[in-house]
DNA sequence: CAAGCGTGGAT
DNA sequence: TATCCAAGCTT
């Protein structure tokens, strides 16, 4: 980068003055951001590598909202990685449950026993992208603000901010060789933890997908992409979301009811489950039922995965039923320590209503 | 490299 | 109500 604050060329760019679009963030950043309640405030050089890493982690694809008491429970639960490390991984699995995207919790806890193995975390980019779970984001957001180290850090809202800030017309995905060129080439070498937090904050708050607020933004004077900003960045069209039916069943004996483990890949993969008929039910209704027995139907749950739309109807067991198979009896009064990843607990929460 | 993978809030 | 999409990673 140019800290002079002149016009650098950057690939077949002509990009913003690079040293002063960094320098007005981070000024806006000391006076006014700071979205994210662990972290360390701004200019300090270092922060703790095992929260950074946990939040981290928590917020791929993650509301902070939605993050942050699963972050103060994990944290509260494991003060340090190494306790991480030492805990079960079906705990893990429990605390993670309602969060989403479940593998993420499976390879925070592979990580996490590199990470005790080898006695801490690498303190460089290409050691960090190494470790299960950490990508091009993760590593560089980590490497930037526990360590301090320059590293270009790029999610959706830088990629947002740049397109908009150098006014990059092409297409996502194909636009991001020439998003990160331009993210390098206003990335400094001090404070680059702070200057990422700051476009993330940046992005969120003023640089908004939709109704930016240019007039407050504190790259106005820089900034080629504002009189279309809420066109930039453009984005492929999406596929059609498949529909499905599914059937899922309320087996309950003696104050308990029983779940099951679903398998470690595919949806909800690894997590704890109301036994279920596949979501392959033919949309006539006529659901072949797995196990034998009277059933009744006491609701659905509509719910709405990334690329499935799921309408499952939650089947009360009259008697006669016989569960098989892998599971276990899990106490009615103890339910909400299951675990259950939210279809499920809304399934599960029809049955307590409805059972009757 | 496109597809698969959760959930909830905003509009 | 429908749509978008968020501090992405893996295969």
């Amino acid at each position: 980068m140019d800290a002079r604050g002149q016009s650098v060329k950057c690939g077949k760019l002509d990009a913003p003055r690079a040293g002063s679009v960094a320098q007005a963030l981070l000024d806006w950043y000391d006076t006014h951001a700071r979205s994210l309640p662990w972290r360390m405030p701004p200019g300090a050089n270092r922060a703790d590598p095992y929260r950074v890493w946990l939040s981290e982690v928590m917020l791929q694809q993650t509301t902070v909202a939605a993050v942050i008491p699963y972050f103060e429970r994990f944290t509260t639960r494991w003060a340090d990685v190494a306790a991480l490390a030492a805990a079960p991984e079906d705990e893990v699995m429990a605390a993670w449950a309602g969060l989403g995207y479940y593998s993420r919790a499976r390879r925070l806890v592979e990580c996490a026993r590199v990470v005790a193995a080898r006695g801490g975390f690498p303190e460089d980019e290409a050691g960090l992208r190494a470790l299960p779970g950490l990508g091009a984001y993760t590593a560089a957001a980590v490497a930037a603000i526990a360590f301090g180290q320059r590293a270009v850090v790029v999610d959706a809202n830088v990629e947002r901010v740049v397109a908009r800030l150098f006014d990059i017309e092409q297409p996502l995905p194909a636009a991001r060789a020439a998003i990160r060129e331009a993210a390098d080439a206003i990335t400094p070498d001090v404070r680059s933890g702070d200057f990422a937090q700051a476009m993330m904050d940046l992005g969120a708050g003023i640089c908004s997908v939709r109704a930016p607020q240019c007039l407050i933004c504190p790259l106005r004077s820089d900034c080629r992409g504002q009189v279309r900003a809420e066109q930039l960045p453009v984005k492929p069209p999406k596929k059609a979301k498949a529909q499905r039916i599914g059937h899922a069943w309320w087996i309950e004996r003696d104050g308990a009811v029983w779940l099951i483990r679903r398998p470690a890949s595919g949806m909800l993969g690894g997590m704890r489950a109301l036994p279920d008929d596949g979501w392959n039910a033919r949309a006539d209704g006529s659901a072949q039922a797995p196990l034998a027995g009277a059933w009744r139907e006491v609701g659905r749950v509509a719910h709405v995965f990334t690329h499935v739309a799921l309408d499952l109807a939650v089947m009360v067991s009259q008697g006669g039923d016989n569960p098989s198979g892998e599971g276990e009896w899990w106490p009615l009064d103890r339910l909400d320590e299951a675990g259950l990843p939210t279809l499920y607990a809304r399934a599960a929460a029809l049955a307590m209503a409805g059972r009757g």
